[in-house]
DNA sequence: GACACTTATCACCATGCGGTGACATTGCAA
DNA sequence: TTGCAATGTCACCGCATGGTGATAAGTGTC
């Protein structure tokens, strides 16, 4: 009997190839590395697993891959963010800490990068967090350019302990609507944090 | 023939109890919520997975069991911070931080479950995670007593940010031994990121 | 038209998981 | 002693996973 057409699929190796990494780019955001394998992404990009193993050489080539799509993507997002000249350090930091929230809170995929790296340190999330560190601080140092931090205060541990504060704080909310019993869902409710760390960030860098 | 004695365990409910949830505690600080399982804590506990079931009624009831366990260590654990009377807000927000801090560094479990918690907010983290808030929020209530912070200032939204600064920096720690390039290992390491947490603190409720 | 090559699919394996029913052993009580 | 409940162990099921070899269906070339 004629054996209905079983492959329908369209015979394109590099549009099948974006469409694996797009989908293992949405099964990251949307449900972070507990489901992230290749069963799962060869079900959402609608082909065969083995097809991952071929184009990417497995999980691991895959995530790599994702890393360099990331680090483009973030490049490009991070362009625009360079004001050319804030007038002084403290400034300068608040215009980075405001803007860092507003990236992430837009990227869940950086979202879902920042929460397993703390939660289950593996080889593959390590990929990942090499390719945006790597962006960051780049983009850190342009954008510092010859502006000095006041004397007497420890720029580095500070700085840290505002993106601390923000890296959490955006997971927090994207899990949960809310962080320590402060609510976090409307655009009120963000305006009224980055108001909190602007005033953080004055009082020890100087308004 | 004779076969050989298979039951050599000590046959005592309430002591097998106890080992099961011990070696829950031990894997869930260990390893964190990825190898939470039957097999694994069975394994680890030195029994048959079935007593988990017939004990804690399952990986729910054990949760819950844990929560317990650890809503009663931590009310152990913060009741020496409790000192009665700061004289400022910002002093009491300070070693509230601090004490945070170190609190925290000192308890894996409760690492893990903060970790997990932006992670992978199953219903089993849940419930740890609302023993926990129910204790802190308690005890941060009792050691505020009448103090008020200055006007002009979202205390509520400034803690939260100090909070989650403290938290994400030590998982962050724990897992990879720094953060943001800020390295996160030796004493002399935390003497530091706290004296910022004090400028910070100090910088915004005055010193 | 016949051939080789690429693309895609399927069937299968071993492993580990959560979960359950049946069974052996012990100790207490009537 | 006999019976019974409590404690502990084992064997098994269904399912999902990561991974691999064999096979079918199209595509370009001679």
């Amino acid at each position: 009997m004629a054996k209905a057409p079983p492959p329908l699929r369209s015979r394109d190796r590099d549009a099948t190839a974006r469409s694996i990494l797009a989908a293992a780019k949405e099964v990251l955001a949307e449900e972070g590395f507990g489901n992230f394998g290749v069963n799962s992404i060869a079900r959402r990009a609608g082909c065969d697993k083995q097809l991952i193993y071929r184009y990417y050489g497995g999980l691991d080539g895959l995530a790599e891959a994702i890393g360099a799509d990331l680090a483009a993507e973030l490049a490009e997002e991070l362009k625009p963010l360079s004001t050319p000249a804030q007038t002084t350090y403290g400034a300068l930091m608040k215009h980075l800490a405001l803007s860092l929230l507003d990236l992430l809170r837009r990227n869940r995929l950086m979202q879902q990068i920042n929460a397993w790296e703390a939660a289950a340190p593996s080889p593959l999330v390590t990929k990942l967090i090499a390719a945006r560190a790597k962006r960051m601080g780049q983009w850190m140092f342009e954008i510092r350019g010859a502006l000095k931090p006041p004397a007497g205060i420890d720029a580095p541990a500070v700085n840290a302990i505002v993106i601390a504060a923000v890296q959490q704080l955006v997971v927090s909310a994207s899990a949960n609507g809310e962080f320590s019993g402060l609510p976090l869902r409307t655009d009120a409710d963000w305006r009224r944090l980055k108001d909190a760390v602007s005033a953080l960030v004055e009082g020890i860098y100087g308004a």
